[in-house]
DNA sequence: AGGGAGATTGTTAGCGCTCACATTCGAAGC
DNA sequence: GCTTCGAATGTGAGCGCTAACAATCTCCCT
């Protein structure tokens, strides 16, 4: 064992074990475990081979408690078995990590705000320097907004209308686009199966959908919710597949453009001969799908890489004022679209 | 600084602050956080009620300096975006919290042993009170056992054959169903679709799926190898539907089985008229592929919170014999088998 | 009224580390 | 040789909390 006699509970080799080892004073030690200038060479070798040899691990309580820096981040996030927010929490934690963070997860148990201030709280107890939320409901983000003053927020994945640093694909030009390109391949109008309310992405989504049918002068037809589910994207599917003057849809995100799929397939309406379908997301499912799914594609990873630079630009101090950072999502032209039938 | 009237920097308050406002000593402060007895109620009001005005946080650091427990609990994950493993962290952290216990990640750049190493020593300087590994591969496990010395560590997801405590499903029996029940429909054989080699996933389903045929006294057709994605199971698919002889396949996952139903859609081989598909996980998609695919399901969540469980049991000292934990898998059926074409 | 046994509260000593400052060392300058 | 100054190292004081023990305070019994 070390270099006393083994006492009977092997205690855990502390900073003064190395320091004895190594024969120098335990600032010396921190000195060398923080990279302080003015350490000669061959001290240095000396700690930390004692270090080495003790198998000694810096307490990382005691360096918090002194420093009043955990180097830990949180992140909030709803939903994460979800496709989307997975991918972030993983875009988040690498960055995280290159940054020098570790990250404390904390997920929601429902979609209100004194959840989300519970959550918050947890992490804030826990003593993350800072958090990034990733829960794109209308109320999540207003209920982070009163939380900001505490500790350095971000959200992420939503267009918040609230005043705290925001990362977020443009899901309103997303729309948009698809939109259009339905409309640009002869569709008279395109039909909207919208995410549930009081999502943030539900809602730019659909507005993204309207601006486009009126910049075309095209008819708003009534909205079709669902629940993001391909469930409820198949039930609205039984559900349109009985209308006549349905020709283009496009769905807020293709785990209901799945169900649609499924549903206008065996109600013998073919895509994308008789009917045009976008989702949005492109999971990398996406392009399985039968028939391939035309879909706008968002990269949750950037997402999430993006919004931990920003915190850590906040923690940084760096009054930096970029405050809100828009990605560009992209059209991802596949076979669920084809020009409108002959009406 | 001390006692002053409200210093220029308004210092986030401590224990000691709350004593004072409470007229007690700082000594009763913890007692009433801590729920410690022999605290009379009028007093505790009054401490509560400093709290509240100061709102004050006891720093966690200095409390698990003094209590040497960090009460956070790490988990290792690989391909944390896949439904699979983010269903398991979300098990786990919601397991977590109810045991009090926070929950940090780390997810792995690669899958070899160094990487798993890399990533238990991160969460261990972070002081993690014990850590489970979400990495189904052979080598990340048995990288793993060498740690467990150092820290408790839990695996899940994965048929470890090796000596740390382990939940899993049981992969093998779940791979037998599927191909009994294909052989019941009439098939001659089953053919396998299997994931990447050195997942335990992969073995254990392909052993299954051996077993069971070897039961039967059907022939062992070649096997396919995929790496989980739905692009490989098309391709897969691809040169599936060029072979005659295949009336049913089983696949190791659900994703690859989308791709697989895909490759034979588009090549005219119908679904279950012609060929009978079976995926492995019943993801929340899985109902909604053309045609919904009958598979084998795994329960993720529940997965991640009994691996939880039994890493805080693992903690509480009580020396837990139970140190490997198999979930019964259910075959789910549903219209992409069928009874076998006549040959 | 006096003497406990509890109940309740306070006091003291660290946990392992970093910060601020004191000290020592080494080589250059006169 | 002795100062001088910077490089290299050591010393002491906490960070905010809990654990152990000491000191009081109650209340009830004899």
């Amino acid at each position: 064992m070390g270099t006393e006699t083994a006492g009977p509970e092997a205690r855990q080799p502390v900073m003064a074990d190395v320091a004895k080892l190594a024969g120098v004073s335990h600032q010396t030690v921190s000195r060398v475990l923080n990279g302080a200038p003015h350490v000669r060479p061959g001290t240095r070798d000396r700690v930390l081979a004692a270090i080495r040899e003790l198998d000694y691990r810096p307490n990382s309580a005691a360096r918090a408690l002194v420093t009043r820096r955990s180097q830990t981040l949180g992140v909030v996030s709803f939903e994460s078995t979800l496709y989307g927010p997975a991918s972030m929490l993983d875009g988040i934690e690498r960055a995280a990590r290159s940054a020098g963070y570790f990250v404390s997860v904390a997920s929601l148990r429902a979609l209100d705000s004194r959840s989300v201030q519970e959550a918050v709280d947890r992490l804030r107890d826990q003593g993350v320097e800072g958090v990034v939320v990733v829960a794109p409901q209308t109320s999540a983000v207003s209920a982070v907004a009163k939380l900001s003053s505490s500790v350095p927020v971000v959200a992420v994945g939503s267009g918040a209308r609230s005043s705290i640093p925001t990362v977020t694909v443009d899901n309103r030009s997303g729309a948009e686009a698809a939109t259009r390109q339905l409309l640009d391949l002869g569709h008279r109008t395109v039909h909207h199966l919208a995410g549930p309310p009081g999502w943030l992405e539900s809602q730019d989504r659909q507005e993204g959908w309207r601006l486009a049918l009126a910049a075309a002068g095209a008819r708003v037809p009534a909205v079709v919710v669902g629940d993001w589910s391909a469930r409820s994207g198949y039930e609205a599917g039984q559900r349109i597949s009985r209308l006549d003057d349905v020709t283009a849809v496009f769905c807020a995100n293709d785990h209901m453009a799945l169900g649609l799929l499924r549903a206008l397939h065996e109600t013998g309406r073919p895509v994308p001969g008789d009917l045009s379908v976008v989702g949005f997301d492109d999971i990398p499912e996406a392009a399985y799908f039968i028939p391939p799914l035309t879909t706008v594609r968002q990269d949750f990873g950037e997402l999430g890489r993006r919004a931990l630079e920003l915190l850590v630009a906040e923690l940084g101090g760096t009054g930096h004022p970029v405050t809100r950072v828009q990605i560009a999502p992209e059209l991802v032209l596949r076979r669920s679209t084809g020009p409108a039938r002959r009406g």
